[in-house]
DNA sequence: CGGCATCCTGATGGATACTG
DNA sequence: CAGTATCCATCAGGATGCCG
């Protein structure tokens, strides 16, 4: 029997979608690439290692990245504090993914 | 030897990032998906399968998948005029990469 | 039928300054 | 050090109507 889609099975809250929507935004996939390579990372060192971001809009990915479940925020209480990030072990079963789009892009752009 | 990255690889042009411009428009996904499961596609029969979609918006993203060559259309000289809509070898290479986006985010969203 | 032209709006991204 | 607060710019996305 043939494919019954003749709608998009895209539509609605397809998982597809979703996880686009979620690593979508401009510096999400530069950070999770910078944690990656890296390993924990301070804030400071991220915001170091993405060439052009300010506070403002990194301290807000990170907290949808946290949110959304793809980093951890450690913070430690010294003087001055110290905060560190990581990857989830969500994101990191991501990686596969995101290097095979990356050879991809690497091939076909 | 370690990696030597500092600076997260995905500064520049690098070609994850640029993967992730072309197909993260709003409705760009769906329309991959769209055409993948039912094959060549009439403009209008594609607008059907998207719900929500206005034409200038469609005809905007179908015009920038041609361009970055993720589908091809073909214009056949009837009255009135029939449009079909196809992907291209490179997006159905792209297919198992987004399906396993897909499962992915089935897993863990 | 398959679009394009026009106008509009909200979300995203950003610069700068300041604070616990 | 690691962020907030504030204000601003840009633009993808959308509603509507018209055209070849």
């Amino acid at each position: 029997m043939k494919d019954v889609h003749s709608q998009c099975p895209c539509m609605e809250r397809c998982p597809l979608n979703r996880a686009m929507e979620l690593i979508g935004g401009k510096w999400k996939i530069q950070i999770i690439c910078s944690l990656n390579s890296n390993g924990k990372t301070r804030y400071n060192a991220i915001k170091g290692n993405l060439d052009g971001v300010s506070n403002n809009i990194l301290a807000k990915a990170l907290k949808e990245l946290e949110r959304d479940g793809f980093v951890t925020r450690t913070e430690y209480m010294e003087v001055p504090i110290r905060v560190e990030y990581d990857l989830t072990i969500k994101s990191k079963r991501l990686m596969p993914i995101l290097e095979a789009l990356s050879d991809w892009g690497e091939e076909n752009i």
